[in-house]
DNA sequence: CGACTTCTTGACTGGACGTTCAAGAAGTCG
DNA sequence: CGACTTCTTGAACGTCCAGTCAAGAAGTCG
């Protein structure tokens, strides 16, 4: 039952977080393991002995990921009135790409990013994914019920509906973004998008 | 200026459309050369000779995909009322899964599958998905505007900026649905929002 | 026919990549 | 201290892949 031995001499979690910023800012194909290594400052074995195979680290990752968005999410959401709210976390990715312009910045949503890499080839990762989805949606379907009964949303669609629909504005606009960011026509976007949920 | 030589022994239109499939089933990195080899029953070198290197080979392909989808686009919004081909060219991507639904089918959007595995990083299809993306809000938001004209479309909001939140959500439908589709949560979704787009 | 051009075929090359492994280092426990 | 366990290091391995090339085949043109 000996748990001793030599200790590690890195913090699995920050190098995690960092290995996170990674595989987000260049998709799992294009970080390879050397990369990683240079990335970490942890030879090869480490990772290995720490993470197991590159497939796992990977996914490890988006789950570390989703888990700190969803957290935002929900606080975010936990909030009256509630449009500006959703305003707030469907620009998300505006905002993200003002903060960190640089190359090697992440890239739109990790999951996104995953779903168009990984997705349905990979059992793992469509099933995070899938997780991921389901869990916005019920949040956001929530948050939108909830507002609903205050008045504050127009209920000629169910919440899920509207939910749903709010979902692929995020992740469309994630994608497109990478393409190039013409902030005003994305604000634009949203705010048509908001607008028409106004009661 | 003898243009002659042994003729080529394959239709080289017909390999770009199949080629096409393949990539867009699989993606650039995850389709190799040798799966083209197998696929088109054309030798390495006569794809070489024929295409340039992969890279181009992909990129042609793409082109090819948008010119279709563009024709297709103009030709389904040449229309009134509109909203019922928008609703249309907005689940298209619902109704390719069901029509091939195996395996090795195509996934999503071409378009959307090269911005995430290539953009930013390659500026020759970072060019090819902006110009597309400009093109299909271009199209809609112009369809969108004799739409308003004609009383059937609200014009609280812009034409352009409704457009460029109707690529978000093809985009994020096709991204989405890589995960496994429910079509009705789907269909639900788009109807909100072409709803929301009525005067 | 014979010179010329282009296409076909498949073996080959060089490099990149994920993963493994053996030897040594750094701790803990009795 | 000595046995034991775990971590570290970096070289090595096998695989796969994009791309090249030389030799031959199949046409055209004079």
């Amino acid at each position: 039952m000996a748990r001793t031995g030599r200790p590690r001499e890195f913090d699995k979690e920050r190098t995690l977080e960092r290995a996170l910023e990674l595989f987000w800012s260049r998709g799992y194909g294009a970080t390879s393991i050397q990369d990683l290594v240079d990335a970490l400052a942890v030879e090869r074995g480490s990772l290995y002995g720490a993470f197991g195979d590159k497939r796992r680290f990977y996914l490890e990752a988006v789950r570390l990921y989703w888990q700190v968005y969803e957290r935002h999410l929900t606080a975010a959401l936990d909030t009256s009135p509630l449009l500006p709210a959703l305003r707030e976390i469907l620009t998300h990715p505006v905002r993200l790409d003002e903060l960190v312009s640089d190359l090697g910045a992440p890239q739109g949503c990790l999951i996104g990013n995953t779903t168009a890499e990984l997705v349905p080839q990979d059992g793992e990762a469509t099933e995070i994914v899938t997780r991921s989805y389901r869990r916005f949606t019920d949040i956001v379907a929530a948050a939108l019920r909830r507002a609903q009964a205050a008045g504050e949303v127009t209920d000629t669609g169910s919440p899920e509906a509207q939910a749903q629909l709010l979902l692929y504005i995020v992740q469309g606009l994630s994608l497109v973004s990478r393409a190039g960011l013409d902030r005003a026509a994305a604000l634009a976007a949203v705010d048509a998008a908001v607008d028409g949920l106004r009661a």
